[in-house]
DNA sequence: GCGAAGCTGTGTATCGTTACACATATGTCG
DNA sequence: CGACATATGTGTAACGATACACAGCTTCGC
């Protein structure tokens, strides 16, 4: 109880003192137990609790050893809906398998979507980054890249320098948006943002090609080629523009589309959520899925099953990992992820 | 592009040699530029971008600084599923508010459960600690209380020298179990674990103040008070304990309650989640809520309106905020959260 | 014209730890 | 019994940055 009132930090040089050994013999009492003799190791330890020693300083540690043992992770503008996007959860709960197996910390970096979001990144003590999908535009891929550690973005841009985990949105798009759309004479995309803005809106003739989010960009090119394959011209397809990934915005916007003239007989959503939203919709307006409307999602939720939802099959667990495992430098950086389309009651046989 | 073919990491003192400043300036140049001249300051910037020099490297300045600019979040053995449950979500979505309004980062420590995950306490860089709910003997709390950070643990259990954040779950169970309860006869609740093996089952008789998690023994006992106001004896409460809180699990021990010879008349949940499994079950078994069976919930998350739960609700996001604010010592770090009953259709008038 | 006050720039010490190389003691083997 | 491997302990020098205190130079009021 000696000098342990004094409230400094105490040191490991303390320590050793009080132990009566070399600061070296304690550090290796916590770093490798095995270097050091039973008897110093214990006398080191006593003096610890004696002094209340908390254990070696995380940050000075990481100086040393060039390594922080922590993995960051950008989500975005997104940061506090993150939480609540299902999606997002599981691709997070992927991250923090693999970071809790390897005795990895996993940093959310606070990014807001304000002008010191890069200062953020260059400030994160990670030794690596998994970015969330995001717009090619955004300038926290560039703070990502300009500090030179090993980083992934899932879903896209595609960045040099930066891995990328993702499956190809335009093909799954395309496939699951045949069966959305086979039969239909008048067929709309319920999808994601186009822009940072993040409006809500109705429109037609949107060109993919204008869209910033790489994920919606191919999603909307995989309908397009889709609608096209089923004879109907891009042009007549209303697109509903979702300001978040939510299922009372998509319910909100296809009720509205329900109420033109000619209403649409097929919707493509872009996640299950969305296709929910339109489902509840759909039929508060008293119509029938998929008899009057048919109606796909994306992702194969739960909400998926519970609906009957046809929809396309990803696990957002296994990329997060893969994000992961690249990032710790694990495995490549460049990964194509599965898909699997999963037909189901919500479209016409 | 003189020296940076080297890739050995670029120090500060190499970027002011070239700008041809002290280290100081440059330093001062990355932390306060109003407190050196803007020619000076181009200069070091100049040389930074020359040299490829990433900013400050965090780990130094943090063991120079005594900060980190980070809170760690420790969800207990649940890491994975985390995630998953959306009430934990949200409370993760209060601590990145804080967060991310004041430039802190997050870092969800990885607890498995496994021995080391003191160490893993140990070993973070952060200057704070938030701690989710977890169980009297949990061997991480030791390890918090060690570090001597400042931390706070939410719902319990209470720790000398630790912060505490949460409702008087005992009052809002006897208050919601009031209604749940009111005229039944053979009530029941479906609970969370009871221990940290974390097994399903169904039993009668319970000590409350024998289980371990104490936003589970609290909620029990005010359960337990319930039923007796309501003239029932505890040890005629059924309790389906569910391994997780999950619908699907809720719905599975609930079917099982609902075949016994005299099936519950009232069940009282402990989550939303679990309550909208109970409605399930009960409504495929071919009876009425609340004309059979009266369901309450707790946390009115978005399904129980949907289902017209009766309800406690409380902010498990706001909560999150005060955790945050309070492990960064911006308030007292004791606190009582606010709850409210929600009456709907779920419950007898 | 002169002291006070502000603005910029600089050296040095230090944050707490671990890598490295070396010193000493102990054990092993032909 | 000498040589050589194996265990254990130690001192010193980084790791990369920032706090602090001070020095030179400009500006300003009176």
């Amino acid at each position: 109880m000696e000098s342990s009132a004094d409230s400094k930090r105490v040191t490991l040089a303390q320590v050793a003192e009080l132990a009566g050994v070399s600061v070296m013999t304690a550090s290796y009492a916590y770093n490798r137990p095995e270097r050091v003799s039973d008897r110093a190791r214990s006398k080191v330890l006593d003096a610890a609790e004696r002094l209340g020693y908390a254990g070696p300083d995380p940050s000075a540690r990481s100086l040393r050893r060039g390594s922080t043992r922590t993995l960051g992770v950008v989500m975005g503008e997104h940061l506090s809906y993150a939480f609540e996007d299902p999606e997002a959860a599981s691709f997070l709960a992927g991250i923090a398998d693999v970071c809790a197996d390897r005795g990895y910390g996993m940093t959310i970096l606070p990014i807001t979507g304000a002008a010191d979001d890069g200062r953020r990144v260059t400030e994160a003590a990670v030794d690596g980054f998994v970015v969330w999908t995001t717009s090619d535009d955004d300038p926290v891929l560039s703070a990502v890249r300009a500090v030179k550690r090993p980083a992934v973005v899932h879903g896209g841009p595609e960045v040099a320098g930066l891995g990328l985990v993702g499956i190809d949105n335009r093909a799954a798009a395309r496939a699951v948006g045949a069966l959305a759309f086979a039969g239909a004479e008048r067929p709309a995309v319920v999808s994601f943002p186009l822009s940072r803005d993040r409006i809500s809106t109705i429109t037609t003739g949107i060109d993919p090609a204008d869209v910033l989010f790489p994920v919606t960009r191919e999603r909307l090119e995989g309908y397009r080629l889709a609608a096209e394959d089923a004879g109907i011209a891009w042009r007549d397809v209303t697109v509903a523009v979702c300001a978040r990934n939510d299922t009372a915005e998509a319910e909100r916007l296809t009720a509205a589309l329900l109420t033109a003239p000619e209403p649409p007989d097929a919707i493509a959503a872009m996640s299950d959520q969305q296709a929910a939203g339109v489902v509840h919709a759909v039929r508060a307006a008293g119509r029938a899925v998929p008899g009057d409307v048919a109606v796909t999602g994306w992702d194969d939720a739960a909400v998926a099953e519970q609906l009957g939802l046809t929809t396309v099959a990803q696990s957002l667990r296994d990329q997060g990992a893969a994000c992961a495992r690249a990032a710790l430098g694990e495995t490549p950086d460049a990964h194509a992820a599965e898909w699997s389309l999963v037909p189901r009651t919500s479209t016409r046989p």
